[in-house]
DNA sequence: AGAACTGTATTACTCAAGTAGTACGGTTTG
DNA sequence: CAAACCGTACTACTTGAGTAATACAGTTCT
């Protein structure tokens, strides 16, 4: 069973992809695992005091990446395969450093600099999640 | 006078954001210069075929950081010099980067591995643009 | 079969962002 | 001073995202 005893909701993102993401990462990070099943919408739903469509909104886009599997009427399982995983792994990377270095570009830095300041901060972050 | 002629509104992001991002760039860049005068609301909003209120935000706004003054009832003309200009290109190239570190070590990769990927996708979309 | 679960589809509510309409008051220039 | 600009404040409309309410249909298990 996919545990969501570490989830917790925080504002500024919408619940429905938070969820998402929490499973996702749970995938790349290999503590969800295949086969494992998943809470019903309703139970989720009850335990996070949301309505059961948003945590069917999360898990329909699931569903769409091929991540979990759905049958009307029971449970849900993940369906995760080394390949699926690291096809996920790659557009999560992907979709971040996309939107990045196309922000970095506009403001007209070059390659060298921006890798040094990325270098930098990554290092800046680490201390400041230690406190 | 601030030369809009390049300017492109596309769809995706707030027009006002648009407006904001292109004088901000073009003041790190060096095309928008201290002192130089910018078009009234209502002329830039007939340019643009939107409501001068839209564009005011984007002024307002520019205004907040310093970046132009505003007389009520005259013209607006940027203030620039080196201090603000370097402190903008700084804020602009922080935000970019802290989004994206941050978003990058939830994934579980780590700094060598971004490092990487970023150097080869910098040169990917440079490939892309030029198409 | 029937109770108690399950997933799913449809519709509607809420709220904030983005944009527009309108009116008011200050500045400039003849 | 008056016309034609200018910036600004206030209000309202529109749209989409996020979430919820409700109803329906399939599965499981005793």
């Amino acid at each position: 069973m996919v545990d969501f005893s570490s989830f917790k909701t925080e504002a500024g993102m919408p619940i429905y992809l938070q969820i998402l993401y929490f499973i996702e990462r749970g995938a790349v990070a290999g503590t969800i695992a295949d086969g494992d099943e998943l809470p019903s919408r309703r139970v989720l739903s009850a335990l996070l005091g949301i309505n059961p469509n948003t945590v069917q909104k999360a898990f329909r886009l699931l569903e769409e990446e091929g991540l979990i599997e759905s049958r009307s009427g029971a449970k849900s399982f993940m369906t995760l395969d080394a390949d699926k995983i690291s096809e996920l792994r790659v557009s999560l990377l992907t979709a971040d450093i996309r939107g990045l270095t196309g922000a970095l570009k506009r403001t007209g830095i070059d390659k060298a600099e921006a890798l040094r300041l990325i270098d930098r901060f990554w290092d800046e972050e680490a201390r400041d999640e230690e406190v």
